[in-house]
DNA sequence: AAATAATTATACCATTTGGTATATTTTAAA
DNA sequence: TTTAAAATATACCAAATGGTATAATTATTT
């Protein structure tokens, strides 16, 4: 049975996750995850170790959000390369996706995380290394169902496309214009089409 | 004749930039400030109205240190399309040379200040458009001298190279690999040969 | 329902925050 | 070189920081 602190402990993690997630580690303070949660610091500290502990299981849930919808959003189709469309088709959505998390965890706190604490920029990274070779696997999957042209690198291929996308997601930020994720996913969709799908 | 006081400003505001482009605006404290120069409260807030303004002559200046490199690093070509390449060019080396200087300004200073100052935030945005429409121009000029495709859009040209590369710059500093940025700077000579290049 | 255990609130801690008034020092002008 | 002005250092301020010990409250078990 789910105990009332595992509830509490939850319902912290998801408050606070966006405040985090738009303000970074060292910015979010305390009273702001009090004011946030209507909870006291001896709520909190009596369901976390200390602030960067629950950063850190935030970031995560964060992360978890995007991943969740990705996954979800992928098995719309079960072809491979299918799936790649379906992929850069998720981050048309993905400003008003994010937007309501607080913005984007991998460029937010890959940016913020950067010089200021090193387990969150090493979760960053786990991420962004799982989601690339899981980007990487469907195209292998491609090549083998015949889909995909056997002689392009996948991993190469997979950290441009997450490249171009996150350099879209940070243009749409920063110029408050979703037109930025629209193109960049055009032309990955072109690019895809001219060097992965075979003729 | 340049006074003391002006000189001491000019100090303040190059030894604090690679501190408030690292830690951000709110993260950067005044004793950090104070510690770096190695000067006092009193030195500092004689020569700056707050730690606002502060930040904002320090992103002023290390943007500019990148526009200056950048437009050094153009003329060595007087070629439109020459400079074009000079630009992806540039980019090689920018995980070192942006390393110096705290960070890239433009991926900091956006993401940070975007949901914290306004003011930061504004400054980012003027910087990418105004760069942008540098792109756009120097297309335009090479249009008229006939080396590049008349019937290509100038500024969707432009934030389809910058948002590539800025998305690049993220992630080289993300991952902590440059090879992000070269193979950015690679594919982006690629796409101005194939679209811009006249046959 | 009573007793125990787990959870949350309160009140506090030392330290740090941005900022300021004033004293001291340094610079520039006379 | 003396004097006025400008710049820097010192000492302070109230407010906020992360964190904790303990008291009060709520869940859970018996």
């Amino acid at each position: 049975m789910i105990s009332k602190s595992e509830k509490t402990t939850k319902y912290i993690i998801e408050t606070v996750a966006p405040i985090f997630n738009q303000k970074g580690y060292a910015v979010a303070s305390m009273s702001d995850l009090t004011a946030a949660t209507g909870l006291t610091k001896g709520a909190i500290y009596g369901n976390f170790k200390n602030k960067e502990e629950l950063a850190i299981k935030a970031f995560k849930f964060s992360i978890n959000q995007v991943l969740k919808s990705i996954s979800t959003h992928q098995n719309q189709n079960k072809s491979p390369l299918k799936k790649l469309y379906l992929i850069t088709d998720f981050y048309k959505n993905y400003y008003d996706f994010s937007k309501k998390i607080g913005g984007c965890p991998i460029l937010n706190t890959g940016v913020i995380s950067k010089n200021q604490n090193n387990k969150l920029h090493h979760e960053v990274m786990l991420i962004i290394d799982k989601t690339q070779s899981n980007i990487a696997k469907l195209i292998d999957q491609g090549k083998e169902l015949g889909y995909i042209n056997k002689n392009i690198n996948s991993i190469n291929f997979a950290r441009r496309l997450y490249s171009h996308i996150q350099g879209a997601v940070f243009m749409t930020y920063a110029m408050n214009d979703k037109n930025y994720l629209y193109e960049a996913v055009e032309e990955m969709n072109l690019i895809i089409k001219k060097e992965l799908e075979k003729a």
